[in-house]
DNA sequence: GTGGTCTAGACCACC
DNA sequence: GTGGTCTAGACCACG
């Protein structure tokens, strides 16, 4: 799977995993019916504890986002492609809000956020083409 | 003093503190001999633990931003402001690549992200002029 | 057969299927020497996995409720109703008790919760007569 | 406090504690403001894991019922009681529905359930008056 | 002291 | 094999 967590990214690990679900299914990258992978699968593969995982997992059943299906495992929601997307831009934007409201109080130009802004998005592109 | 903390921001209260504390400094809105609020008087006004202050202002001295003046509280060190300055873009840059990366991974095109940078831009500044 | 489970009931898809047999020897809808019907076609009918009905059928011959009969399948036993009649109230009294138990722990008035009772039952005799 | 639980009840120990907290909020036994049991406090009491007292403190959080009070504990919300009346009755009828179901499908006749009910609800009544 | 997070490993129900 | 629940115990941030 395409899942990464960062144990240095302040977020807890079982808010990474959530948030990297929604943006799969809301980027199509996952759709509904598919099944996500297992709860030990995926710990194994990310190096974690199985029940952060299935705290995450759990999470994003109670948003919806992902339905049990009995002895089989979790798959992605029926509506949960639009739900994803509709939460998507809000969740990037209060992080970014974070940022540039520490950014101005730190009292960088504006232009100068917006040339750290494009040097970062220049970077994160090329990052993995 | 013109800080603020916000509960919700994922970042330790006393590491707010302690960005804040750099970026007025970094900015020259606190130079060099100036006295920072006291303990209890910053904690009042934040409306926090007096212990969450102290913690914030011991790393701020063990990282030579600040610096004590025996019976009279803490000042600002005297190399602090080129310290800090250089270090204010390193901690927004952080930051900031943190969001940019997972906005990549959820797919948002990056003239979306600018415009989103845009709108959370001017937002910030019309906040408080 | 007239059977039908619930995934949300709370109690385990085997034991709901237990308590059914149960009742529905208790209530002479299935009588000693008559066969259930298989694992297999009551899998089938119920949607779930053959194990599952495996596993009630167990217990119900366990218990003396079903017999096997070789290379034919599992019928009711010969002194089954009777036992199974003994059963039933128990059976139903024991969950009862729990309910109540909470709707009094939760300041419910008796008048209430009766209240609630007759509606619920009139609800349930109407669901399919 | 006025928790309890049981091991023989099928719900899950984490749920009893969120229902008993429910209706302890919407009986108005706790009133928003005031601070539940801490995490390890009624885990000792209810001699369970605090992992589970947590998980149920997680689980009322997240529907509002209980906030956190950083460093001191969790208090009722403000919202909280009408929630949680509003609440009341549907999670009892949702139990009560199950049981009358299963009475009504082993054939009880509908007298009998009520006297049942009567019996019961007199038997809990007596219970701790 | 408080809650939050994570790890480790157990048992259960279901497929 | 799957997820769900629970236990046990660790560390952290905050008051």
């Amino acid at each position: 799977m395409f899942f990464s967590i960062d144990p240095s990214d302040g977020l807890a690990i079982y808010d990474q995993i959530v948030r990297q679900v929604k943006f799969a299914v809301a980027g199509g990258a996952i759709r509904p019916g598919e099944m996500v992978p297992s709860v030990r699968e995926l710990a194994k593969e990310l190096a974690i504890n199985p029940n952060t995982v299935a705290r995450a997992y759990r999470e994003l059943q109670s948003q919806g986002v992902l339905a049990a299906v009995r002895g089989t495992g979790l798959e992605v929601a029926e509506g949960a492609p639009r739900h994803c997307r509709s939460q998507r831009v809000e969740l990037i934007r209060a992080r970014l809000r974070q940022v540039l409201c520490e950014a101005k109080q730190s009292r960088l130009d504006p232009d100068e956020i917006r040339r750290l802004v494009e040097h970062e998005l220049t970077a994160v592109e090329k990052q993995k083409v």
